[in-house]
DNA sequence: TATTGTTATACTCTATAACTATA
DNA sequence: TATAGTTATAGAGTATAACAATA
């Protein structure tokens, strides 16, 4: 019944939905996180054109900086990654000479995956444009702001 | 180099990962965003199981109750949500009975879209099993916490 | 010409089943 | 028997191109 305000005249782009509210929605963890979420995401993938990696690619190079020698599993599971999924990513990062699969010495059946000097360098490069994204974020919300956030996340992430 | 510390024997799940961090990942708020999201959309959707929905089409169903006769892109726009993905989405609400498609009288383009009374009455359950799932998210955080999680979360939002 | 709804299509992520070689 | 890596496959979610009806 109730007719709703105004419709801005220029509603040229899917992205843009004009003076509209999300109503109730707007109260919502969940959605405010998604929203977020996707903003932040946009603005790294962006930021890691430059290095040619995905969120995914580079979570993992930095877990094999962080812990040289660590089974596939192993890395996997502690990012959450389907073991079946991350195959396909080591193929690729080994492709692109950025880790090596090296046979483990205690467990055939098992890699132990280390990252090569490209690897690193790569990394390195990526560290430093990630940092960049990271002031990004901390323009919009302070430094404190990030630090409440971070300890508020990681009690959310509880619930998993 | 540095061999880890220990891994846990009931390593038995993908989703453990024993006694490992992920080093400098920690700090990122892209990643902090991406483990709480997952964690809150999971406890979400098992909440929303009970009542058949998914998250995009719970989100659907109440900004149709927020704003009643809204043109399918004003919606999928609002939401975030391509205008080609929308149709199916709108399909299958209807086809549920749940919403109904009506003849826009002033663009015969368009559809208006409303929710029937059988979507009216789904909603309301489904927003009382979404109080159940904000409690128990307030459980963790506090109400002070979400409110200051609704505030940097909106913020960068900003981004996009 | 531009917009609304639509179909077809493709690409990324994620999830499950089943195989092999080792343990 | 169980585990590590692997393949094949299927399902979501999301993206673009193109069309008919209407503005």
């Amino acid at each position: 019944m109730t007719r709703i305000a105004a419709k801005t005249p220029s509603d040229d782009v899917d992205g843009d939905a004009g003076a509209l509210d999300v109503g109730r929605l707007q109260e919502h963890v969940g959605y405010a996180l998604r929203r977020a979420q996707l903003a932040v995401f946009q603005d790294f993938i962006q930021t890691m054109e430059k290095v040619a990696l995905r969120p995914a690619q580079y979570s993992v190079l930095l877990v094999m900086d962080t812990h040289p020698g660590l089974k596939q599993t192993e890395i996997a599971a502690l990012l959450g990654i389907k073991r079946t999924n991350f195959v396909a990513l080591v193929d690729e990062l080994e492709q692109r000479g950025l880790a090596e699969r090296a046979p483990s010495p205690t467990d055939r059946r098992s890699n132990a995956l280390y990252l090569t000097k490209a690897g690193k360098a790569l990394l390195a490069r990526a560290e430093k444009t990630v940092t960049e994204h990271e002031q990004r974020l901390i323009g919009l919300i302070g430094v404190e702001g990030k630090r409440q956030l971070l300890g508020l996340l990681s009690k959310l992430a509880e619930l998993g």
